[in-house]
DNA sequence: GGAATTTACTGGTATATACCACTATATATG
DNA sequence: CATATATAGTGGTATATACCAGTAAATTCC
């Protein structure tokens, strides 16, 4: 019996759960996988998003907000709202640019560069635990298939419903 | 030049985002994914997670709080937080179960059950839409890779560092 | 059968995230 | 140059989600 076979007529498999939706099976792996490594994390006090940021910021050349929202794939103003915490334990901070005066450029702290670094040793037990338990040729792949599923091409091709 | 050359020491590739986290990964996906079906479900005023729940309920035999979250992968409180809208706006109801009178039943109302499938008609084209962009095949094989990486079998292979 | 433990849920608090309306600044256009 | 438009951020509100501490009901264990 495959595993297409385990389904029912209510797109259920046997344990009762709804498989259908993309959109849902993304959220349900998120899910799990943000309890897995904040456990993996343990006691630093920072969630598994915060770190992320945290290392977009550390690998970028002080974006400004704009810049970071788009790496993250996140709405602009979610972005601020996630920062507040990171600017008020001194973390993060924003620097308004020089020629722009709109823009505010994000940038760790002294602080905050330090605390990054440190939990990176934290992730990376997480990260191989991942990669033992999934292999890691296949993690690489999921990793972009992913990245794929988040970029701007594929909203174009899931935007694109002209054509049949 | 591969995928992989892509990346530089940082863990960046040539847009300069953070790629080496599979959480990271599916979050950035999971955003991106939640906005295109978000705006494929249009002005229902139910998001995506809503119709999921609705969708997980129509399909179980009034679960419990409990199976649901479990169905859900989701922190039952946070399932509870999660239920309040719906309740309150007359489309889920709880009930207690008859023999246990810790637990509670979770139900489509009539009004629940008929906006579920409402819903399906709209969820549908973006999930057609997702298949198209990404492959109809590749779609299923994704889905069930997420099953996999939010089953208690691979949080157990996770947890399991024993061995080398 | 009564005490200890486990189980199911609730409420509080904190972060995550989105959309909208608004402000300020920059750019484009006549 | 003055106005129209576009861009960058902020603040409000609502949902999403987690963890912890508490309560109440069921189960286990003398």
């Amino acid at each position: 019996m495959t595993d297409k076979d385990k389904q029912d007529k209510q797109g259920q498999n046997e344990d009762g759960v709804w498989l259908h939706c993309s959109n849902t099976a993304v959220r349900r792996a998120s899910r799990h996988l943000g309890q897995l490594y904040e456990d993996a994390m343990g006691d630093t006090g920072l969630k598994g998003t915060q770190f992320s940021l945290m290392s977009q910021i550390a690998g970028s050349n002080q974006p400004t907000l704009k810049n970071l929202a788009e790496a993250m794939v996140m709405d602009l103003s979610a972005l601020g709202h996630t920062l507040k915490p990171l600017i008020r334990d001194g973390l993060v901070e924003l620097v308004p640019d020089a020629q722009d005066r709109r823009a505010k450029r994000v940038r760790l702290t002294e602080s905050g560069a330090a605390t990054q670094r440190d939990l990176t040793g934290r992730w990376q037990v997480a990260q191989d635990r991942f990669d033992k338990a999934f292999g890691k040729e296949k993690s690489e792949e999921l990793r972009r298939t992913l990245a794929f599923i988040s970029s701007g091409e594929f909203a174009k091709a899931f935007k694109r419903d002209e054509e049949a």
